[in-house]
DNA sequence: CGATTTACTTCTGCATGCAAAATGTTATTG
DNA sequence: CAATAACATTTTGCATGCAGAAGTAAATCG
């Protein structure tokens, strides 16, 4: 149906300038494309917290005009992805340990209720769907394979969301979750938390095996309170090496 | 119906500085001002669910032109208020049980996590007055004022949710509540789920009183079960009597 | 010289314009 | 007379235009 080539119209459609990872999902509308194509953009960490988010260049950039962009723009903002200063445009919000502290509880209230839920009316087989993932996680993690680690831990904890079979709880876990990732923790954690975590994992996967929805709920709780740790870490220590301006 | 036409005039917008602490407070900018009056709008019932938006007589109403008030359809679509159709603008979204039945697990949860860390910081005095707030609310009760009850009630929980002191949570809660609002189901209530819900008020006095944070979570999560319930009732009742087209 | 004022250049916020799609209405056909 | 076709009208989605605010550079003054 449609390109994943954006080119309006008018003349002036200026395709991919300077070297950008793009975007690769072609959402239904122009709409969704640009809200998608943006909050990649700020997650990626390319938009940098506290600068004033070029509209213009944007515009050029997704080849589009300003109305939708800043219609994208508004979206974000609602989102807290982004800072509607009056008459000074948009900015992209910083992460502070402030955040990060109001986040990870709410995160895990809600995964706490996924599992609980999840628990109820997951079937064998997405047991041992789980159980795959999850031992493929380990591999990487004895590799020492953090991303592909963490991309597998994402898909664990998607996977429990989905089969805890809330849409709204998946949509406003996935709206926190979005702005946690600008963190990008990843690089920086430790091993102890490493294996810390990946021990949780396992008990994360045995509560479930076993139906065990207030045991997983805590498990859950807590797993998010050491995320939480890890991540407040991770972002002292790279605010010490690359004393950015936040907020 | 009453007209809502905002007149913009430049220079003059900045907002009303010294602070009134005025109950109707105009928003900052027109963007907010539009998000919340098109929310009121829809949350008022006064725009029907299933129908289309009508853009152009909301901007006549407004008194602004299609931009603005685009960017805050996106927005309020972004929240679940409205449902986009791609070159069929925008629908308010209706609230079906199944809907109820995702929302309120996740307000519970949530609610259950503000009264554990509510518990945590709340002061003598906060604990006042969440109880002058709770007896005047069972006077209502004993009066069957249920507008003013409902008003108290809502009070009560929104003090929780800001004396926890996690503005994120707060902000995931409102935007749940603000959608479930839709539901006016208060003017359905049956006097025995009322009964019910003021002697759980009473234990979520009494265990705010003595700042037992797990015993609260757990009587908050069982209320919001208990509303969810009587949302429902209200919500089959209503579509028995005016069965107006779904979605 | 540093600080302020002034002139100029973006940029933001909103209004308006326009092509394509959707919707409504009348005409036509079997 | 139901169904379809042809046309006119409205609506949507996006681009563009424009006044005023914010930002920037030059000029003036102490």
């Amino acid at each position: 149906m449609e390109d994943a080539n954006l080119n309006r119209q008018p003349g002036d459609a200026t395709a991919a300038a300077s070297g950008s990872p793009a975007t690769r999902i072609p959402r239904a509308t122009l709409h969704d494309e640009l809200v998608g194509g943006l909050r990649d953009l700020i997650v990626e960490g390319e938009l940098t917290p506290g600068t004033r988010v070029p509209e213009r260049e944007l515009c050029t950039r997704f080849g589009v005009s300003r109305t939708p962009l800043r219609e994208a723009l508004k979206v974000l903002a609602s989102e807290g992805l982004l800072a509607l200063l009056p008459n000074r445009g948009a900015q992209v919000t910083g992460l502070t340990t402030a955040d990060i502290d109001e986040m990870f509880p709410v995160m895990g209230a809600l995964e706490a209720l996924a599992g609980e839920l999840a628990c109820a009316r997951i079937t064998d087989e997405e047991i041992a769907e789980i159980r795959a993932l999850h031992y493929n996680m380990v591999l990487q993690y004895t590799r020492r394979e953090l991303p592909e680690y963490f991309r597998l831990n994402q898909s664990i904890h998607k996977r429990i969301l989905e089969i805890a079979g809330n849409a709204t709880l998946t949509r406003m876990y996935a709206g926190l979750a979005g702005r946690a990732r600008r963190a990008r923790y990843v690089a920086n954690m430790t091993k102890a938390r490493w294996d810390q975590a990946v021990e949780e994992h396992e008990a994360i996967l045995d509560a479930l095996a076993q139906r065990d929805g207030p045991r997983l709920a805590r498990i859950l709780k807590m797993h998010l309170q050491n995320k939480c740790e890890t991540v407040k870490e991770s972002l002292l220590a790279e605010s010490a090496t690359a004393p950015k301006t936040d907020r």
